[in-house]
DNA sequence: AAACCGTTGTCAATGCCTTGGACTAAGGTG
DNA sequence: CACCTTAGTCCAAGGCATTGACAACGGTTT
């Protein structure tokens, strides 16, 4: 091609929010194992070591990525029909998130940061709990439990699907694995091997889903009016 | 000291159990983070390649070393009075132990290992399950997304405890930070800010156990019978 | 306009890491 | 006792994050 090869960026052209785009679209690429330093330098058309000159490191530049990425989610726009709805419509949108994007979601949901997109996604939710008649502490415990729960689950999947090819074979074939156990060993494995082995994950987070949607419900002072509900507990 | 430096290993001084043995060990002293190929070797007195005659790849000795950490927790042995409180007991162990090892349970939990330990775990798992009336393939859905979200949540803490101490020192601050965020913009926030900031993790996981469990009770054919029901919905 | 200077991009080097290939000793088999 | 497979060892190749020295750029001062 006929790029010179070796000309230096002018001087503006590296900033924070450029770095952490640049840095997302690597992810989307590449996933995380191709999220290194060199290869951010590529997608920057810049020398690796410039980004150490807007971030203090690794783990800073992962922080701000972190919250560009719950920032563009723009969480507070995801309203249901009622507070239940909107907690269904969040964990749902956390989770396709994970599906669609696993390197970002992978790398950043176990890492919290204190920045403006995640106060505002944080505000929003325990805003909804209270709407279900929960006092602000217990709104703020119910939304701790009830993001953990969200993230963890959508980062599992996501950290499974940013394996290498090879991996995610092994790991597939590992699950499809679950038909061969000896039945006479294991006889309740045995029974349901069929159903352990095909389900998909997200069959799998939909369940998990509707036992906790029931359970907040259960804890709520105020139920959901009007609600339509589309958890589906049990296929 | 006195080691006379290149001494060769006697012949059968090797083998994949010790190799898993010592990377248990290894993963409890230094954390995921500090384990190496190399630092394998060390707590072996052997040569890192050496591993490699034994397991194809790290990946697959990780995977290995995954099932050994299951079976060692002998799932089959955790009984409640009854299934409902099994649950409990399965799901408390589980945090427990991502707390007590959090390098070997942040490079596990997410691998599924087609393996002894892993199949003697799921089949009381999906046993405690038909013990509330599931079906087979209910109690096979079931058990799926308990394990999910058990090993998840499970995970995710234990991969922030198993950062560099400088990283987590950065993560704890920001969750404390959750303070600091303005009211007047973020009002939810504002309110429940003490809470958010102050609880612990364990409170949260029992949060979410106590939705979760609720759930699966709404769900349950038949009921727990003689329940003590540990788990407290809000504190 | 010339000299100055802090900022920001570049380069080279350090010290980690995984993995693979060539080498070699050990110990069982004929 | 010679032989040969196996299992440990050594070393090199290529990747990574990070850092310190250097250099060009652009704004400021005189």
């Amino acid at each position: 091609m006929a790029t010179p090869r070796k000309r230096r960026l002018p001087r503006g052209t590296l900033d924070r929010d450029t770095i952490v785009a640049a840095s997302l679209r690597l992810l989307d690429e590449k996933g995380m194992r191709g999220f290194s330093m060199p290869a951010l330098g590529r997608e920057l058309g810049a020398d690796p070591s410039a980004v150490y000159r807007h971030f203090a490191s690794k783990d800073e530049l992962v922080l701000a990525i972190t919250d560009a990425l719950i920032a563009e989610q723009d969480v507070p726009s995801l309203r249901g029909s009622c507070w239940i709805e909107s907690l269904i419509l969040i964990a749902r949108h956390t989770w396709e998130l994970g599906g669609r994007r696993p390197g970002a979601m992978a790398l950043t949901a176990s890492r919290t940061a204190a920045m403006p997109g995640t106060f505002a996604a944080a505000d929003h939710i325990i805003g909804v709990f209270r709407e279900g008649g929960f006092d602000a502490d217990d709104a703020g415990r119910m939304y701790r439990s009830f993001v953990d729960f969200m993230l963890a689950t959508a980062q599992q999947r996501a950290a499974l699907l940013d394996l290498d090819p090879e991996a995610l074979e092994l790991d597939l074939s590992n699950e499809a694995a679950f038909r061969s156990a000896d039945p006479r060993r294991y006889p309740n494995l045995g029974a349901a091997a069929e159903t352990v082995a095909t389900r998909t994950w997200t069959e799998s987070f939909e369940l998990g889903l509707a036992m906790l949607i029931t359970g907040i419900e259960a804890m709520a002072p105020k139920p959901c009016r009007g609600h339509t509900h589309s958890v589906r507990p049990l296929a």
